[in-house]
DNA sequence: GGCAATCCTTGATCAAGATCAAGGCGGCAA
DNA sequence: TTGCCGCCTTGATCTTGATCAAGGATTGCC
């Protein structure tokens, strides 16, 4: 289950995010307890109300964090990929972590132990505010995500995701869809059913789901639906039966 | 507009929050160089977009953090009060602050710069240890709210506020809301008019709202409603007319 | 091939919440 | 005191999205 970073891991971590600007041979340092995890889809590589006592790096594949309700149902709270971390905050507290990690395809995870970072910083407190740096990334995509619930309507939510997927600002583009469509609403707060449709109706505007392909015509209609800007897609957007 | 801190300002802060754990002289060291800010309701303290250059600590108040949207609504993040602290994480980045924060009622705010707590972390790396810890608070609170806005409906979202106002775990009790409804409205995530159908529908589970006074007959019932146990409100909850 | 399971879509219906409109009430200033 | 304004509530109506139900498409397995 656990094993030893390979050279390729070592390059792709320290390349991103979490570990940005600090000198390669801090980031060997950090990393040298670091183990690895292969999963399988459904695999989990924390549970929601455990001892934190690891971060973690998204080394392949797809993860997604959710809770779960004692009532039963899950709730997704994010979903994450290759260059990623998630954990970091709540590792360094001792507290217990606040979401399960699971793996959604097969996945590589990297985990580093939360004390042998803590003897890190002592010793260069520059990886501190390297951490703190990508703890700021993860308020803030949590803080879009409430504004986003508070005040867009579901379809705007999809319009901007798909956006977000677009690399482009604006005109025509062709992307995939990352994960299948039961988990894409359950991002962003929506049932399957409601997702099926918010497609529909984006239909109207020039956008062509099929499968996992999407065509957009337009990205620029797209942004500016989500952003609530009614002139640009006047009179359209009518419902579709 | 901007002063030195009281020693009672020195008081509030170094037993609080953020910097729960740090040694006195620490604290002190940290707080030098801060400052107290006065402000009345709708004064704002940093707007949504500078650059971030401090983070803060709420000494007397209310504060809210909000969002304001290009097409002109605003959207509530959170609202803190005497004791909490906002912006820590983004004010070590250098990036821009994500939210407008602003007085609700009269304040009184202690503003501790950033590069000035930077140094503080080489020197004693414990402080960014603290400084975590925090942060991970703020993260707690957001994933929290996202699993709320995702998975509870407006009433469920109320009663669990008024669940949380409430000292005790069951029983009976009486509290006061503590900003007005149009704020707490916003924060939940709600109109006005559909707050005010939710209190008329707790009456009904033996909640009385009464301006800003509350009457819970049954906090152990508003906590179930809240989790989803539809058994223990079983029959009851039907919309008031 | 046939079968089952999963994913996705569509339709019909229902419930939740937003919106629009009106009116009560309390505080405050002239 | 009067009048105004902002907060709050209530009613009527409309929109959004959830739920329930069914069926098509794909995939994997025997």
């Amino acid at each position: 289950m656990s094993s030893k970073l390979t050279a390729g891991d070592l390059q792709i971590i320290s390349r991103i995010a979490v570990f940005r600007g600090l000198k390669a041979e801090t980031v060997e340092q950090i990393i040298a307890p670091a183990t690895a995890m292969m999963l399988r889809p459904h695999e989990w590589i924390v549970r929601q109300g455990d001892p934190a006592t690891a971060f973690f790096i998204i080394i392949d594949g797809w993860v997604k964090l959710y809770r779960s309700a004692p009532s039963g149902d899950d709730t997704v709270i994010e979903i994450m990929t290759k260059g990623e971390s998630f954990a970091e905050a709540v590792a360094f507290t001792g507290n217990r972590y606040f979401s399960t990690a699971e793996a959604v395809t097969e996945a590589r995870v990297g985990r580093i132990p939360a004390d042998h970072i803590v003897r890190c910083i002592r010793q260069s407190p520059d990886i501190a505010l390297a951490m703190v740096a990508s703890i700021s990334q993860h308020l803030h995509h949590l803080v879009q995500q409430v504004e986003q619930l508070k005040a867009q309507s579901g379809v705007q939510r999809v319009a901007e995701f798909l956006a977000s997927l677009s690399p482009a600002e604006q005109g025509h583009c062709s992307v995939a869809l990352p994960y299948d469509k039961i988990l894409i609403a359950g991002r962003l707060g929506l049932t399957p059913e409601s997702l099926s449709r918010a497609f529909a109706r984006l239909r109207t505007i020039g956008v062509v789901v099929d499968a996992s392909h999407v065509m957009v015509k337009d990205v620029a209609k797209l942004r500016a639906l989500a952003a609530d800007d009614r002139s640009a897609v006047r009179g359209t957007l009518r419902p579709v039966r």
